[in-house]
RNA sequence: CGGGGAGUAGCGCAGCCUGGUAGCGCAUCUGUUUUGGGAACAGAGGGUCGCAGGUUCAAAUCCUGUCUCCCCGACCA
């Protein structure tokens, strides 16, 4: 009776057979949209914390987004293959991040006492195959991925399937000859990546990224635009460039001068206004003229940030310069007073000869500003930076924002975006192949380290953002590429022989055409049947009841545009087809 | 790891302060009447109150410990 499509996808269920129960109210638990509606239309349920059952519905999402990667990255010449889980800890020893991952890494021995590790990527085991199959610069380039579940041990899972500890990732890995074929491996999967997310009904951006902590050179995430997300993404209105927040460059400020007329700086009395909010108001300017001192601890050191009032550090760009892989804020009074810091009064003039201090170049782009006094219940107004100022060092200190000009074009300006990152492209370089020793022979003869990059796409978050980019009060709006069905076929009165015969009739037409149909056979009372369809958000529903069967019309609703026509039974199957088409749909050949 | 909150029926909650036979709504099952945007009535099943100690004649309730989950922060290929 089932009809089995090549994607293993079943083309109809009945409701009766179909385990999802739903709910009206919301599971406490659940704080963002798409983990509340995955939960109330029975999609996923939590094991522990952080790790979630995918139930059928779901799990009939992440095969058709599992599909369209598939699809895509064998038409770019990847391979599939599938690496263990359970992974020793001699191979991550060997490329160093034993020691360097951290706790996210889940670590167990066996009865034998061998360290092993759950994976929460396959870099080594990767490197490890390549190196033992790859001997020469003919065998290359190779391209090889799988679709897996990988286990972080993440401090703060939340947010459902959004950030899991186990959750079901697409990672790649291409080996090249040198940094020029990489490049061109890298440009391949950037483009499958693109044609991945269109399918996938997504709006998205490519953006440009921070490397982090893996280790690599360049890099782009993939973020689906969402008010939800959890990243902050800069694009340019007016070319192609668009960087994630922490990474977005900004354009160089020159230096101003000393004005003309430019008198000293004026000690004024502000008791107690310690922040910049308070101090603005005090004196009554605007927080784009105070400069605010932050103090990091950083290693062993100390050393003072300082920027505009309305700016906000971007640490990374610190970190880098004083190549540390932690930044704290200090808050302690012990290091204050040790220093004769004074905090909520910290400012770049009179600062302590022991402690480094970096400005931010908007700063030193400023004529004058106003600075806390390093003076209890003092700040100074008037400052000339350009005169005043000593800094150790001038960098680019501030993160950009919203408004601020466009550096690639120098036309536009920023605006600013929310986005859940479902998959990253990044250039590895050797930093693999060399420590694990990956290498081939060139047409000389000679050895050569394998170049490499990784990409992956998180598939359950895939899912997830796509709820969180389309749903409304009602409950999901799935694109239809992704839908876990593509039509409700709601039988409003299931013991009139009538009804059931239609609804029979519409059901084998949208199945001959290859529609995945979800008939809803409960003998529920219509509101009910109703309001789960909205809640599940199938594209397409169709609605079979006497009433209006004995005109001989049943009703199409499409989802997406709340739109309802009433049409004769027996146009109605395409009438649905041709809905579902205008969304994108189409019949993968051989699934009929 | 720091701060906050919560564990009582499948889900959402009350009861706890002030100890005395565990309750409400939704869901589930049966019956009747309903039947196009989450029906009504009648009845039924379902909980060792997270777990372990302790206090007490008596503990969901008080005390101690412990586990789990959630939120904020730090972190995040």
């Amino acid at each position: 009776m089932l009809v089995l499509p090549p994607s293993g996808v079943t083309l109809f269920m009945r409701r009766s057979r179909f385990l999802i129960n739903t709910l009206k109210e919301t599971p406490k638990e659940a704080v963002v949209v798409s983990h509340v509606l995955m939960m109330r239309t029975c999609m996923i349920k939590q094991l522990a914390s952080g790790i979630y059952t995918l139930m059928p519905l779901a799990l009939r999402s992440v095969r058709k987004i599992e599909t369209i990667i598939r699809e895509e990255l064998d038409r770019a010449e990847c391979q599939e293959l599938s690496m263990p889980m359970v992974q020793p800890a001699e191979l991550w020893r060997e490329s160093g991040r034993w020691q360097a991952y951290g706790k996210e890494l889940l670590r167990f021995k066996d009865r034998k006492e061998n360290g092993y590790c759950l994976g929460p990527t396959h870099e080594e085991v990767i490197t490890d195959i390549a190196r033992r199959e790859i001997r020469s610069y003919k065998d290359l380039p190779v391209n090889l991925y799988q679709i897996q579940n990988k286990f972080r041990d993440e401090i703060r899972p939340r947010f459902g399937l959004m950030r899991g500890r186990e959750f079901l990732m697409k990672d790649a890995y291409s080996f090249d000859v040198d940094e020029e074929a990489s490049s061109v491996s890298y440009q391949a999967m950037y483009d499958a990546y693109k044609r991945i997310f269109t399918r996938c009904g997504l709006n998205f951006k490519p953006v440009e990224a921070d490397s982090g902590a893996i280790g690599g050179s360049y890099t782009h995430e993939f973020h689906v635009l969402a008010g939800s997300g959890e990243d902050e993404i800069l694009s340019c209105n007016n070319c192609d460039y668009a960087a994630n927040v922490e990474r977005a460059e900004l354009a160089a400020m020159p230096p101003a001068g000393v004005p003309a007329d430019a008198a000293d700086p004026v000690e004024v009395h502000t008791p107690a206004k310690k922040t910049i909010e308070d101090v603005a108001a005090f004196l009554e300017v605007a927080p784009e003229t105070c400069v605010k001192t932050l103090v990091f601890r950083a290693g062993d050191d100390i050393v003072g940030a300082s920027l505009m009032g309305h700016r906000e550090l971007n640490e990374a760009v610190l970190r880098g310069r004083l190549d540390v892989a932690e930044l704290e804020l200090v808050t302690d009074t012990a290091t204050f007073e040790k220093h004769g810091l004074c905090p909520g009064f910290m400012g770049p003039i009179n600062w302590p000869k022991d402690v480094p201090l970096y400005v931010d170049e908007e700063v030193m782009g400023r004529e004058t500003v106003v600075t806390a006094g390093n003076k209890r219940d003092y700040h100074l107004t008037g400052v000339v930076p350009a005169r005043d100022i000593k800094p150790t060092e001038v960098l680019t200190l501030r993160s950009a924002r919203a408004g601020d000009g466009c550096p690639r074009c120098g036309e536009g300006v920023y605006a600013s975006y929310r986005g859940i990152e479902v998959g990253q492209v990044f250039k590895l370089g050797t930093r693999y192949s060399q420590a694990m020793n990956a290498t081939y022979l060139d047409a000389d003869g000679k050895e050569q380290v394998m170049v490499m990059g990784c990409y992956g796409i998180g598939v359950t978050r895939t899912m997830a953002a796509a709820i969180e980019q389309n749903h409304d009060k009602d409950g999901i709006i799935w694109p239809v590429q992704i839908a876990p069905f593509h039509v409700a076929l709601l039988n409003l009165d299931v013991k009139d022989d009538e009804v059931n015969e239609a609804c029979e009739a519409v059901f084998k037409g949208l199945r001959a055409a290859g529609a995945e149909v979800l008939i809803d056979d409960s003998p529920l009372r219509p509101g009910p049947k109703f309001k789960d369809a909205d809640l599940i958000g199938l594209p397409i529903q169709v609605k079979v009841g006497s009433r209006s069967l004995k005109q001989g019309n049943i009703e199409v609703k499409v989802r997406k545009t709340g739109e309802r026509r009433t049409v004769p039974l027996a146009g109605a199957v395409d009438e649905v087809l041709g809905l579902l088409r205008e969304q994108g749909w189409n019949a993968s050949p051989g699934q009929v």
